[in-house]
DNA sequence: GGAAAAATGTTAGGGACTAACATATTAATG
DNA sequence: CATTAATATGTTAGTCCCTAACATTTTTCC
């Protein structure tokens, strides 16, 4: 085997983000050093630092926007391009959400409760921004997408925002997947008068 | 004269944020630590502190938000709430735009290309959605703003964060006025093709 | 002028993060 | 297997943001 290392590192890294979470969870985000966390997952502060940038990193990383681009991308041209991005996301939102619903309302209302986490938010969100603009564009990638591809893929990461929000502050009751169509809705007749 | 206070409070307040500024255009952000820009502005470093609560906060900070609720509260609400937002935007900005046009764009290139400071644009961003969401909502502000409204206004936010990038990306020499207009042209037609 | 209140300074310290260097662990080679 | 190179990790010292506690000054009010 000449992958033990990346195996290893895999671990590392796993055990790293799951004592993070658990410390975060358990005493708060603040209350927690990253010393703690390091000594936890059986390795030194330096090394936590060098496999995520910033403390806030553990939580803040994801890695569905490769997924996001190629699923906006493969929706059908002739749909405008809102329609696109609703119908992607839609198209892999449930399965996630059945299976890891109560990972996905933990972690969220950890990056919503935790004022620094959660002004980052959109941060970690910018890369999804990224994958519809990337997706709703130039499939071979060479020129910048417009500003109306800019502009719906910006709006589309913001309904999503608000919807995960709404359902934070309902404590998880509610179904989210409605939340988020109900906000694509919003979005897609803004001329519609609100109540 | 019993307000000598508060004048002397609005003129260290001014001299540290001026100061920052000055400092972050001239060597960096990174590069500028707090205690020079005490020093430079003549107080100690638990002064600056007492006015800002962080260092991003002296870049972050803007007060336009009340003013912008009370401007789309008194649009006509026979108009949908995308177009109220709208309208109550483009009649204040050009203005400030004509007259703050360089300052506004040092500001916020400053934003864009510091990682962290952009990472907190949206934060920052915040205090305007709320004002949106405020204007659009029940006068009263007895109950919270319903889903749609707080998805228009999100979506209005990232449509302006949009239009200011792409300035900013444009080194300023668009009209900022006129990505604006796009910006919501776009939003309030998403069903229109892209490019 | 003197007391109360508010602003500011000083000092000490915690905690995130970095740089430099030392050490250990794994991989490739003879 | 021993050696050497590459990579991962640890140690230490330090910078900087930010806070707490307390002392000192400045402003306001009586």
């Amino acid at each position: 085997m000449t992958h033990w290392r990346e195996r290893k590192r895999e671990r590392t890294r796993k055990a790293l983000r799951e004592a993070a979470f658990r410390l975060f969870v358990e005493h708060g985000y603040e209350a927690t050093t990253v010393e703690r966390i390091a000594a936890e997952a059986g390795v030194s502060h330096m090394t936590f630092f060098r496999y995520f940038p910033t403390k806030e990193d553990v939580v803040l990383r994801d890695d569905y926007d490769p997924l996001l681009e190629e699923l906006v991308r493969a929706q059908p041209r002739r749909l405008p391009p809102l329609r696109r991005v609703r119908d992607a996301v839609l198209s892999v939102f449930p399965a996630v959400y059945a299976q890891d619903r109560r990972a996905l309302y933990l972690r969220s209302r950890l990056l919503l409760s935790t004022p620094i986490l959660r002004s980052r938010m959109p941060e970690s969100l910018r890369g999804s921004q990224d994958a519809f603009e990337r997706g709703l564009g130039d499939p071979s990638g060479a020129e910048p997408p417009p500003l109306a591809a800019r502009v719906v893929a910006s709006a589309c990461v913001a309904a999503l925002t608000t919807a995960i929000t709404a359902w934070v502050e309902n404590n998880g009751d509610t179904d989210l997947i409605a939340l988020v169509e109900e906000a694509f809705d919003a979005l897609e007749a803004p001329g519609t008068d609100d109540d």
